[in-house]
DNA sequence: GTGAAAGCGCTAACAG
DNA sequence: CTGTTAGCGCTTTCAC
């Protein structure tokens, strides 16, 4: 068994209410009791319980985050980022994986509750009804990260999705490509799928660009998708000329895809990415992405966060939008009519 | 404030006692009452405390991992699938995530002894002296996921990697290459450093084949020092036909720097990989490599873990040694003489 | 079947 | 400055 402070107490002839107070430095202390204490923790190798001090003090120091897909590169870096900062500021995280696993994901919920963690981040937003209501009389800080599902009132940390692909459609636009394809998301999501699809027809409209339905499809925001949407964008009797994919993810499928057929990006076709993930310096062509700033949006999240839990008065009670960059790197190129096949 | 127990009892009507039981699933409680406890409990919202509950039971139920980069790919993996199975098991997962940060790891560890997680897992090697002593003396099971640091007493879910390595080499050479670079790992590591250089040594040794020391470089495992390693091979006289990285990132980074100065894969040169992260299917030409059971390990370092935690007798005290594959997939090809520049 | 009461390891008044 | 004591929210003997 663990020493406890009684232990210590005892060792060292003291109080237990002495040893708390070496513990949690205070001052109201002899030195020379507070080096004996400090001697004896040491040859006992006793550390406090948390589980205990979390009773008394009420407040457990955990933080619950709910990812996705940890093993996405996005998501793995959002995650990162909120570790970093939680880690700086004495919290910790309890992470739930759901991998499109609903009840898994009401499952962590409940733990998360019964944890009494201090608050939690969501990172997606395929909330079903269930888990709604259960968010909804949770009664600790809630905060979303990189997504903002409807009708929640819980302040996101997101880019604006339809500027972003707005203006990601933009560029490819002033490339001078005419026939640019759209590789969606879930439309069932709001932040990633509604909106980046609204910036997209939002653009060609702007360009008196003809919206071919041909031209548009959905994926799941993961490799495969974009490579069998590829797939059918290719076989079009008029093939785009170029493709933007609402995923760096999808749009490597893509790439892959054309590369698979004998073509070349960016000169049989363009295509741009979203999310701006790591990999996209990591691949030939390096990718062309629409980027969000994943450091800075997994550090406000905790931030804002932290600032909920602490009751803080001047917290807005409204959304961090971070501004979206468009990052040009080899996967887009110029239009020209005689350049096609 | 949430509800307690005694918020529970009174407005059912009973003592704590009984809906503790109900709450248990204990027989002994008489229908109507366990139903007017759950219709109180529903009614309340009431989910008992984790924390009180771990401090009587003297049980956590939590698990406390340590990852090098939750952002690599190899790592992401294996963490994923142990999150899997703890879930599992109505175990929750700690996790830290070093990032190169020694404190950090030493601050993680003294939090998780704090908060009486039951079983620790560590997925890398690079244990500094403070580090081993506080492991040393921390009194919970711990295990070694992918690697097994020497001197260590704890159990290692590993492959063998110098069998691995050798293999792999083998392989090459069977292709006919003869001049086969090396990108090795940290030669301070055991398991991914100095076994898998042994490896890669003693195939060539076992085919006659000279060592040449210019050929031999050790980087990072990450992509940027596969891609400066692969810059200095290439700058080579007598350029190599192959190279073998011992983590599939490196691989990359050689593919890519190939690439970056017009040569091709595996045409101009055959490039092998290691460990079998999911994108060496995502990239192009795909990356063959040497792969590494990562589902079946993660799920084996919590399964030992489990056993271990539960005190079981039966519980083999020696490393599992999964079997290493070999993925052979589009980056490496016959070596003949005419091919060459 | 059910309840009273004694802790689990710690902190925080409150005294001294 | 230092110690006594009453809980924090729950489980678990031990009676009834």
């Amino acid at each position: 068994m663990a020493p406890k402070i009684k232990d210590v107490a005892k060792r060292a002839g003291v109080s237990v209410t002495t040893v708390s107070r070496v513990l949690n430095g205070e001052k109201y202390v002899k030195d020379d009791l507070k080096e004996r204490v400090r001697k004896v923790i040491d040859e006992l190798g006793y550390s406090p319980s948390h589980i205990a001090r979390s009773l008394v003090r009420n407040k457990t120091n955990l933080i619950g985050v709910i990812v996705p897909d940890i093993t996405s590169s996005f998501y793995s870096s959002i995650l990162s980022s909120i570790e970093r900062s939680t880690s700086l500021n004495d919290y910790n995280l309890v992470v739930c994986n759901i991998m499109e696993d609903e009840d898994k994901e009401y499952k962590y919920l409940q733990v998360f509750k019964e944890m009494r963690v201090e608050g939690i981040i969501i990172m997606h937003e395929k909330l079903n009804d269930e888990t709604r209501e259960l968010i909804g009389k949770l009664g600790v800080p809630i905060i979303f990260s990189s997504v903002k599902p409807v009708e929640q009132p819980f302040i996101s940390v997101i880019i604006n999705d339809f500027h972003a692909a707005y203006d990601a459609a933009c560029h490819l636009i002033g490339l001078g490509h005419k026939r640019i394809a759209f590789i969606g998301g879930d439309m069932r999501d709001v932040t990633s799928g509604q909106n980046r699809y609204a910036g997209y027809i939002q653009a060609l409209k702007d360009h008196d660009i003809e919206v071919i339905k041909e031209y548009i499809h959905f994926g799941d925001y993961k490799t495969p998708s974009g490579y069998e949407i590829m797939k059918q964008l290719l076989a079009c009797e008029e093939r785009p000329t170029a493709v933007f994919a609402v995923s760096d993810d999808m749009a490597l499928g893509a790439m892959n895809c054309i590369h698979d057929h004998g073509l070349k990006v960016p000169d049989d076709m363009s295509v741009m990415g979203f999310d701006g993930s790591q990999w996209t310096e990591l691949v030939r062509p390096r990718l062309t992405s629409m980027g969000q700033p994943i450091q800075e949006m997994g550090k406000e999240t905790v931030n804002v966060l932290l600032k909920l839990i602490s009751g803080e008065q001047n917290v807005a009670k409204h959304d961090v939008i971070f501004e979206h960059k468009l990052v040009v790197r080899e996967s887009c190129r110029p239009y020209e009519e005689q350049s096609q096949t």
